[in-house]
DNA sequence: ATAGTTAATGACCGCTTGGTCAGCAAGCTC
DNA sequence: GAGCTTGCTGACCAAGCGGTCATTAACTAT
């Protein structure tokens, strides 16, 4: 029949083997992920994975990279381009945006981070750089112009941009430890809104 | 000299083995952590080790519910117990605890526990049963008892206990991973405290 | 002392797995 | 279609590691 026995692609390899190895460090984990398990889900060959990856560690870094997407940075354009009232964004689109993140393969990531951060500081540093850093100092000027504009209190929230987030990251772990107990995550977050307008808008 | 090359100590060997894990696993992980290295640290020899622990896997578990002390108990007990106003109670007591848990063992438990608590459902289910539904269950009833009282409203928190150990589980996170960036916990706790009492109280 | 019991040792084994590389063949050029 | 480049394959290797067991020696009873 002439069926070649592969294809030459060059461009589309490392996405592929890339997409396949989420999966498998998805499952697994960093250390009990096979690499050869990452090939066959890639339709590939170990030796081709080596070629486009030098090493298990450096496929692994590459992978929360490539997940590491521009999710924040669409909060962040959010923010700032705004016509709403302060407490109709945190009702809107910030609820919305914290409803959705505990659902998305950002969760997967975090538990990576968690699991094997320690041992590559530098990914973590990435995504410091990348996610974090960036998503609370939006939070931080987000209630700063509140309080400007009047709309809210003064309070210590301004340097806790983390208490915002905080039933994010809970519902996370959550999903991540618990995935067959429940937990009403939008109504946590419904709640975890409503709080903190009681206290601190003007 | 006489020296004995070793003792028999049958009564301490497991407790030391488990202490010795208990730091191997939290600097490594599970998968990372070499049983060779546990021994060594234990002071003891490998085939001692397997002699009171019958796999690497049973050593895991043993050393996971080994941390999970009576911690929780302890706070249960204080909730039933307390003379204090709720008000008062949420602003004593319980502050307390809740900024002690992110700097106790229990947050390495639950790095392990996110990392490898997949491949080990039976040990999700008892930490489960016995912290986190335990934990979960006794705030529900604090919070109940508050309304009972005519301290607090009437409001979704009842149901909803997580919200009140959000920042907890952010802060245990955030140590985890960002070990050497600034989190005044303390003063996240402090806010988040009076967020909810600004929220609840009658 | 002596014999018996068992806590403790550490050399050893087999399997797993990350990583290599010599060779193969897809597809391009002329 | 001959020849060349290079994407791709898969058998192979060395190291590491969990787990075993024959042997040793610390303790006990008599």
């Amino acid at each position: 029949m002439a069926q070649p026995r592969f294809q030459r692609r060059k461009e589309d390899r490392p996405q592929e083997i890339s997409d396949a190895a989420f999966e498998v460090f998805a499952a697994k984990g960093y250390a009990a992920a096979r690499v050869d398990e990452v090939a066959k889900r890639a339709g590939v060959s170990k030796g081709l994975l080596y070629l486009y990856f030098k090493t298990k560690e450096e496929l692994f870094k590459a992978v929360i990279k490539s997940v590491v997407t521009r999710r924040v940075d669409a909060l962040l354009i959010a923010v700032d381009e705004t016509e709403l009232s302060s407490e109709a964004f945190m009702r809107g689109p910030l609820l919305e945006f914290m409803k959705q993140i505990p659902r998305s393969p950002v969760a997967v990531v975090i538990r990576l981070l968690i699991a094997e951060g320690q041992r590559h500081p530098d990914l973590v540093d990435y995504y410091w750089d990348n996610v974090v850093s960036k998503g609370l100092k939006a939070i931080s000027r987000f209630v700063e112009r509140g309080i400007e504009r009047g709309e809210f209190r003064k309070t210590a929230l301004k340097e806790l941009p983390q208490l915002v987030v905080a039933p994010t990251m809970l519902s996370m772990i959550w999903r991540i430890l618990f995935t067959q107990r429940e937990l009403d995550t939008d109504k946590l977050m419904d709640t975890h809104i409503e709080m903190i307008l009681a206290y601190i808008k003007a």
